[in-house]
DNA sequence: GCCGTTTTCGGCCCGACTGTTTTCAGTCG
C-alpha cells in the first residue's frame, strides 16, 4: 500500500509550506495526507482504474496533488519535495515528532544553528545553544530535552485494550471527587479507535481547582506539562499524555462533542454550522452571540438538523450525511454478542484447561463457546490432528453432559460448549484436517498461520480457495495483522469479501487488542457487501474472554448492526445457519 | 492547494496555554 508513503510526503510538504507562510496551501497538503490515510483502497489501484481523474475524485485531492501522486507512482519521487529539501535539508520526520517544535521553530533552528535532525537538536540543547536563539529561552530548551527523551522511549500509539481500563479508572476516580457531576473520557478512547495517542478527561464540577490539583498529583503522573484554569496536561508513567478539561455544566454537551472528535468530523460539523449561519465551538452552538444548543450532544446535533451520531462512527466517512437523512444504522449494541467462537485451551497454545475456560465464559454471561484449538501443521502449538480432535470431542461431550445434569454452573442458565477447530490453511488453500473429521465438528474455522509472506495474487487465491471448502463456516483474523508489530498479509480484501459472500462464509472480527481483524474499514466493506460477521476474543487465557467489547467496538466503527453479526443469535439459530450452509453446500 | 444550496474567486474551524516579550506568535488538540 503506497497511500502511507505518499501521505508522508504530503505531510512534509505541508510543513515546508507552513515555513513559507503559505498556510492554506499547507492545510491543503495536510488534508490530502489525511484523505490518503483514510482510504481503504490503494491509490495505485485507483490510478489504474481511472488515471488522474479517479485520483481527483478523492475528496481533498485536486489537480496538483493528483499529479504528485502520479509522479510518485511512476518515479517514487516528488520533485517539489526534493526542491524544498535542497533548500532546507531537514529530517522533518524526526524534528516534527518532537513535541513543541513546529514549522517556525524548526526553520528558526536551522537558520540560527544549522540543526537538521534529532541528533543536532539534542547536542545543541545539551550545550545550551538553543536558549541563545532569539524568541527561544531556557524553558524552551528544557522542554525540548524532555520531549527528545519522550520521543525516544515511546514512539508507538498504545493499544485501545491497554488504555481503556486506566481511562475507566480515571472516570471512576473523578466521579467520586466532591463537586463532580460528570467525568467522561472523550477523544479517540470514546470513539474506541484501535490505538490511542492520549487520554482526554472531561469533568463538570463545582470545584475546578480541586479537580486540577487531584489530576496533576495522581500517582500515575511523571510530569506536569500544563496547568491552567480550564485545562491541565500531564505525562503518565505508561508513556502517554493525559488532558483534563473542566467545563461548566451548561456547555457539557458541546464540550463532549468537541473533544470527542475526530478532527475531520468536527471540521465538517462546523462547516454545517457555518452554512446555517451558526458558529460551533466547545461552549455551544451560537447564532451571533445567542446560545442555541450546548447541554447535551444530542441537542447540538439536533440543532444542526442531524440525528445523534455514535462516537465510534465519527470519522467523516459519510456519517454526517446519513445523520441528516435519518439513515444511520442502528449499531450493534455492546453486550449483544452471546457466544465466543474462538477459544484456545491447554490442548494447544492456551494456558487453561477446557473446563476452566468454560467456567470463566459462563461467569461472564456467555451462552455458548466454541473450543477452537489449532490443528496439526501448526507444530509449534502442538496442533491437533484428527485423532486429537476426536479425543477432545469426548472431553467436550462430558462437559456438556455435566451442564445438562446441572453439575456445571447455574442449572437454570443455558450453556453449551461447541466443538470447533482453527484449521490451518495450507499454502495451496487446502485445509490440514480431513473432511470426515471436519464433519464431526459443530464449527469449522480456518486461518492462515504459515507462509504469510506470499505475493498478493497468490495469497488472495489461497484464501479464496479455502473459502470454497463446503465445510468452512468462519475465516478467522482475515488479514493476519498485529497492530504495531506485523503488517497484514498481502491480500486483496475486497476479493476475499466477495468470495465470503459467494460461499457463505462468515468473516471474523477478532477482538484481541493487538489484532482487531477485520479492522473497522474492512468491517464496513463486508457489511456493505452483505457478508456475515462473527466477533470472537481468540482467548488463550480466562482474562482474555473480556476482550469481546473491543471486537464489538470495531464492528460498530464499521457500521455493523446486530443483524450482521451471527453470534448475537441464540445457539439454536446460530447452529441452524451453519448447518444450512453445510447441507446446501 | 482545494472547493462550491453563499462562490469558478475568495474563502478556508476555533480557542487555550506557553514562553518570550511587553502585546503576541507558535503549537496543540
Amino acid at each position: 500500500m503506497l497511500n502511507a508513503e505518499v501521505a508522508k510526503i504530503f505531510r512534509q510538504l505541508a510543513i515546508y509550506e507552513d515555513m513559507e507562510n503559505e498556510f492554506f496551501r499547507a492545510r491543503a497538503y495536510q488534508r490530502g495526507a489525511e484523505a490518503l490515510e483514510a482510504l481503504a483502497e490503494d491509490v495505485k489501484e485507483i490510478y489504474r482504474r481511472g488515471w488522474l481523474k479517479a485520483l481527483e475524485e478523492i475528496p481533498g485531492i485536486g489537480g496538483s496533488l493528483a499529479e504528485k501522486i502520479e509522479e510518485y507512482l511512476k518515479t517514487r519521487r516528488v520533485h517539489t519535495q526534493e526542491q524544498f529539501k535542497k533548500k532546507l535539508p531537514l529530517n522533518l520526520e524526526e524534528l516534527y515528532a518532537v513535541e513543541g517544535l513546529g514549522p517556525k521553530t524548526i526553520k528558526l533552528l536551522w537558520e540560527q544553528l544549522k540543526i537538521k535532525n534529532l541528533k543536532d537538536l539534542e547536542r545543541a540543547a545539551r550545550l545550551g545553544k538553543i536558549a541563545t536563539v532569539p524568541h527561544l529561552g531556557e524553558k524552551t530548551q528544557e522542554k525540548i530535552l524532555r520531549a527528545i527523551t519522550f520521543v525516544r522511549q515511546t514512539g508507538d500509539r498504545k493499544l485501545l485494550g491497554a488504555v481503556l481500563p486506566l481511562a475507566r479508572a480515571l472516570e471512576e476516580r473523578f466521579r467520586r471527587l466532591p463537586g463532580v457531576t460528570e467525568a467522561v473520557v472523550a477523544g479517540s478512547l470514546r470513539r474506541r479507535q484501535e490505538t490511542i495517542g492520549d487520554i482526554d478527561l472531561l469533568v463538570v464540577t463545582t470545584k475546578p481547582k480541586l479537580a486540577h490539583e487531584t489530576f496533576i498529583k495522581m500517582p500515575e503522573v511523571i510530569a506536569v506539562k500544563a496547568h491552567g484554569a480550564g485545562r491541565s496536561e500531564v505525562r503518565l508513567s505508561l508513556g502517554m499524555d493525559a488532558d483534563l478539561r473542566v467545563v461548566p455544566p451548561e456547555s457539557f454537551g458541546a464540550a463532549l462533542q468537541y473533544f470527542t472528535g475526530d478532527k475531520q468530523h468536527n471540521v465538517e460539523l462546523r462547516k454545517i454550522a457555518i452554512a446555517k449561519g451558526l458558529k460551533l465551538n466547545e461552549y455551544g452552538l451560537f447564532r451571533e452571540k445567542k446560545l442555541i444548543a450546548s447541554r447535551t450532544e444530542a441537542e447540538v446535533y439536533r440543532a444542526l438538523g442531524l440525528d445523534l451520531i455514535p462516537p465510534e462512527v465519527r470519522t467523516a466517512a459519510g456519517e454526517l450525511a446519513a445523520a441528516k437523512n435519518h439513515a444511520l444504522p442502528r449499531l450493534l449494541p455492546y453486550g449483544s454478542v452471546r457466544g465466543d467462537l474462538q477459544i484456545q485451551t491447554k490442548w494447544t497454545d492456551g494456558v487453561s484447561s477446557l473446563e476452566e475456560m468454560a467456567r470463566a465464559a459462563l461467569a461472564l454471561g456467555r451462552e455458548y463457546i466454541a473450543i477452537t484449538d489449532h490443528t496439526r501443521t501448526l507444530a509449534m502449538t502442538g496442533g491437533l490432528d484428527e485423532r486429537g480432535l476426536a479425543r477432545q470431542a469426548k472431553e467436550i461431550d462430558a462437559l456438556n453432559t455435566k451442564v445438562v445434569q446441572g453439575k456445571f454452573g447455574d442449572k437454570n442458565k443455558k450453556f453449551r460448549v461447541l466443538k470447533g477447530a482453527e484449521v490451518n490453511i495450507l499454502k495451496d488453500g487446502s485445509l490440514d484436517i480431513d473432511d470426515a473429521a471436519l464433519a464431526k465438528l459443530d464449527i469449522v474455522a480456518a486461518a492462515v498461520h504459515t507462509n504469510m509472506k506470499m505475493p498478493r495474487p497468490e495469497m488472495t487465491r489461497r484464501i479464496i480457495k479455502a473459502l470454497q471448502h463446503p465445510r468452512l463456516h468462519i475465516l478467522f483474523h482475515p488479514t493476519g495483522r498485529l497492530i504495531n508489530k506485523r503488517p497484514p498479509y498481502e491480500v486483496d480484501i475486497r476479493e476475499v469479501i466477495k468470495a465470503a459472500k459467494k460461499y457463505r462464509v462468515a468473516l471474523e472480527v477478532n477482538a484481541f487488542p493487538d489484532r482487531l481483524d477485520l479492522k473497522d474499514e474492512h468491517v464496513r466493506l463486508a457489511v456493505a457487501a452483505g457478508v456475515k460477521l462473527v466477533i470472537n476474543t481468540d482467548a488463550h487465557a480466562p482474562e482474555h474472554l473480556r476482550y469481546l467489547e473491543f471486537g464489538e467496538a470495531t464492528a460498530r466503527r464499521g457500521w455493523a448492526t446486530r443483524g450482521d453479526v451471527l453470534n448475537t443469535l441464540p445457539l439454536n439459530k446460530l447452529l441452524e445457519v451453519f448447518r444450512k450452509k453445510t447441507i446446501i453446500g
